[in-house]
DNA sequence: AAATCTCTCTAACAATCGTTAGAGAGGTCT
DNA sequence: AGACCTCTCTAACGATTGTTAGAGAGATTT
């Protein structure tokens, strides 16, 4: 890993857990074992490493984003008795690289810290966290509502449900304390009966 | 306003907004109107205010659901095709002495930026926004079971629906930018819209 | 009147903050 | 060989950090 990349990877775990300003370009150096010098070879100045940390999670989301609507942009089949598997495809993929992804996951933590004197920050603060998801679960359910497996008119309490549960977990369980194989466990099995619960009615 | 309250509630605004650590005793003292060992005649450190905002906040939480166990205590009654009022009853004055009171707003705010590095705040804040209101809103319905007015089993499923519900708008509209009326608004507007929803069925 | 208590001030302390100038080592180009 | 580029170092700068000693003003008690 270079030096800047080793930065980066260091101020993002101090800052995720202390924030920004409580972080010191001093604690930072001595983590990665460079001098203050070095890290101002590498970036022009403090707030220079949390716009290019801001920046790579942009591009990552835009990626996860571009990826789920390949799959939601098809129309949804009736395999059987069973639902289209793209619904459980988009959902794993979204905890896999996303909500459980380490730098996803302290992106998140750093955001609910900084948003509050932030309004950059805040505003991509509540785009991950509450407009994009429910976008994406709105797709998917219309969809499922255009194969005729669901009524046309259920789609937005249904979809407006399913959102507040995942956030809901997602707050409790991965933004919360350190995300420990505990809590992933503990998070998955909240999913895993909801959605029982959810599709056996 | 004494010195004293008034150092504390200057305070909390700028450790809720950008963190304890963040935050300088010059700032705090700045605002006050106040030279900085002012400040220190009244509070033996740094730490002391935070502390003592923990304490204020704890025996608020206390009184809270003290008068919370004393309306849910008494069983729930059936006024005519009514539920008991007691539910709406609980529900209004949470939202009024809990979620709109500017201090525990700010101090919900406070442990969402500490918790990470805090683990005092982070028990409480676990605790506050997750353990009691799901055990608040589960004696109210174990109560409306009991009156006959909803099938036992149905209880854990319903109370963990709408406390997901209720958590995951309190997020998105209560602990997100300012507290602005606006947001107030579209808070109550979306609680409303799932009462109405909820208990129509 | 003298002593004590309550509260605020001035002034300073060592430590830490973000940042910079300039030197040097190692590799690549002309 | 000399010039240049990349990367890291030593050493220091002024500003700000949490905290403290000690004086003084005003009210209350002895």
């Amino acid at each position: 890993m270079s030096t800047r990349d080793k930065i980066m990877d260091v101020a993002l775990n101090m800052f995720s857990e202390r924030g920004y300003e409580a972080v010191s370009i001093r604690d930072i150096c001595g983590e990665v074992g460079i001098k203050e010098s070095t890290l101002y070879y590498h970036f022009k100045n403090k707030k220079d490493i949390l716009d290019s940390l801001i920046e790579k999670f942009r591009s990552h989301i835009d990626g996860l984003l571009a990826h789920v609507d390949e799959i939601t942009d098809k129309p949804a089949q009736k395999k059987g008795k069973n639902v289209d598997p793209s619904v459980q495809i988009v959902d794993s993929y979204m905890i896999d690289s996303y909500l459980f992804d380490p730098f996803c996951n302290l992106m998140l933590r750093l955001m609910m810290i900084e948003q509050f004197h932030n309004e950059e920050l805040r505003e991509l603060y509540e785009k991950t966290l509450f407009t994009d998801p429910y976008e994406i679960q709105m797709n998917i359910y219309k969809r499922l509502a255009s194969a005729g497996m669901m009524p046309e008119e259920d789609v937005e309490w249904v979809v407006k449900e399913s959102h507040s549960y995942m956030t809901m977990l997602t707050f409790k369980y991965l933004l919360n304390g350190d995300l420990t194989d505990k809590r992933k466990k503990a998070y998955c099995k909240e999913v895993h009966e909801y959605m029982t619960r959810r599709f056996k009615a």
